[in-house]
RNA sequence: GGCGACGUAGCCAAGUGGUUAAGGCAGGGGUCUGCAAAACCCCCAUCAUGGGUUCGAAUCCCAUCGUCGCCUCCA
């Protein structure tokens, strides 16, 4: 059974999907204003892991990400730019697919993008005007937070403390200091769309309920993202739709996963700062298999350092992996096979504790040693493998070489026949050349009993 | 100031009351090899500090030091 932690009850729930329907995964996607960075790769990453291990244990899963085309960084960037929010969005999510492709991130079912979704905004703001849990000043439409008793009951924060500290920006005309705005009135120049309460744009936090209400419906099972969505974002949704739906709650779980800080600093990476790290970027350096294992070292919920070190860190262990999940079974294997069914449960076991893929890698390393053990042996490896190769791929790690040195194969099998050729004849300097040759290209060979292997290295 | 996390070997990191504190990387010593590489074997921590609770604590409590996140537009 798998279970996991949630923010909102502070303890670990059972993940059990609803038998009349798929299970509802929300997760909160990018503000479409600036490519992605590994921090959102750890994030996406997550979330994919999660999605392919319910998927493992037999949950069927309707999986919603959205899109934010709208709000005052993207009004900003496209102004600066001199393009439309609309072209600047297009390239940022062509950006985004081919991101998610080269992380080996599985498709969502669904990308909504706020913009697209301004009637059902709109009916939502309506209903809550008609409960009486926002009201409408000159345009603007806000949400009445001093409405909610139970507001503040995902970040554990106290309604009082915060209007507190809270500051009403000048322009604006709230009741309440806490109170947050579902829709802005437009400004001169900036998109608008037409409302009941004039033109003007959708606020920052009510395009998620309206995406999540109409895609998931009025209660979803897991709602996911970082640890800095809690407040406001994942706070101002609650209020919104438990207010406008009646029902609660609105998500089930909510799961918040810890931010990636940057290399030579101890905070978290944002576009905000600059000095951010594309995801193709890494990827080209260490691969996809290594930056997936670097993130899947540690627990989710804990902060992460961006790191040279631990990238290679990585990228070794990951190389470990593919080796053995990789070498060549013997041709006539003799002996007992290795049996991968322990592993298998050790594996899921930590899976299902909270989604715990350090253990999980764990026990695929120990499953590596034991499958090169038996192939040492000559003993049957291919069956270990295949669990192997299984085991891996719900982590998201294909353990293949890139298609790069795929289709230098034939190359790379040429120049292994010519040193065949000189070491047999002795001549080990030239040989040597030829193997030097290629492994600073990258391509490393290894002499064994059947023959020259070679792999990336 | 409020709320929430965290501090485990050279580095990353799991473990949150009870056999010898997972795993990876790096390092040292072996086996194998023409030499390597890969692989395998062996070695490498008493858990920030100080108290306390307990038969027993890295794991619970208190204090101290240090680090981080959130407190309105960030995955």
């Amino acid at each position: 059974m798998l279970k996991l932690h949630s923010t909102l009850s502070g303890e670990l729930e059972q993940v059990v999907q609803d038998e009349s329907r798929p299970l509802r995964m929300y997760v909160c996607g990018p503000n479409l204003y600036a490519p992605c960075h590994v921090g959102h790769a750890m994030s996406y990453v997550l979330f994919d892991v999660l999605r392919r291990y319910m998927e493992y244990r037999d949950i069927d899963v309707q999986h919603v990400q959205n899109f934010t085309d709208i709000e005052d960084n993207i009004l900003r960037k496209a102004q600066e730019d001199g393009v439309t929010i609309d072209e600047l969005a297009e390239e940022h999510i062509a950006r985004f697919y081919d991101d998610m492709a080269a992380l080996n991130v599985q498709r969502a079912h669904e990308y909504p993008r706020a913009t697209h979704e301004i009637p059902k905004i709109i009916e939502l703001v309506t209903r809550l005007i008609e409960k009486d849990y926002a009201y409408e000043v000159d345009g603007d439409v806000y949400y009445r937070v001093a409405k909610r008793p139970d507001y503040g009951k995902l970040s554990g924060q106290d309604i009082e403390e915060m209007l507190a500290g809270a500051r009403i920006e000048p322009g604006e005309q709230k009741e309440n200091p806490g109170d947050f705005a579902l829709w802005k009135a437009a400004k001169a120049g900036e998109p608008s769309w037409d409302s009941p309460w004039g033109p003007g744009r959708p606020g920052w936090h009510i395009e998620c309920s309206a995406m999540s209400l109409r895609y998931l419906g009025e209660q979803i099972d897991i709602h996911g993202g970082g640890q800095d969505l809690i407040f406001p974002h994942h706070e101002n949704e609650i209020a919104q739709t438990e207010a406008a739906t009646g029902v609660e709650p609105f998500s089930r779980i909510w799961m918040h996963h810890g931010l990636l800080r940057l290399p030579n600093s101890t905070e978290k990476m944002t576009r905000h700062l600059g000095g951010l790290i594309p995801i193709d970027d890494v990827i080209q350096r260490w691969g996809t298999d290594a930056l997936r294992t670097f993130i899947l070292f540690s627990h989710y919920r804990k902060p992460l350092t961006f790191t040279e070190e631990a990238l290679d860190s990585a990228k070794s262990g990951a190389d470990r992996l593919r080796t053995a999940a990789r070498a060549a079974e013997d041709a006539s294997p003799a002996g007992e096979a290795v049996d991968a069914a322990p592993y298998r449960e050790h594996f899921i076991e930590a899976m299902d504790d909270d989604l715990n893929t350090a253990i999980a890698l764990a026990a695929l390393f120990d499953l590596a040693r034991e499958i090169n053990t038996a192939r040492d042996e000559k003993r049957p490896i291919a069956d270990a493998q295949a669990a192997m190769l299984e085991l891996a791929g719900i982590l998201g790690l294909t353990l293949e070489d890139t298609e790069a040195a795929m289709g230098a194969a034939p190359f790379i099998e040429l120049l292994i026949d010519v040193r065949k050729e000189l070491r047999d004849a002795k001549q080990f300097e030239q040989a040597d050349n030829v193997r030097n040759g290629l492994e600073a290209l990258g391509i490393a060979l290894e002499d064994t009993a059947e023959g020259t292997a070679w792999r990336q290295g």
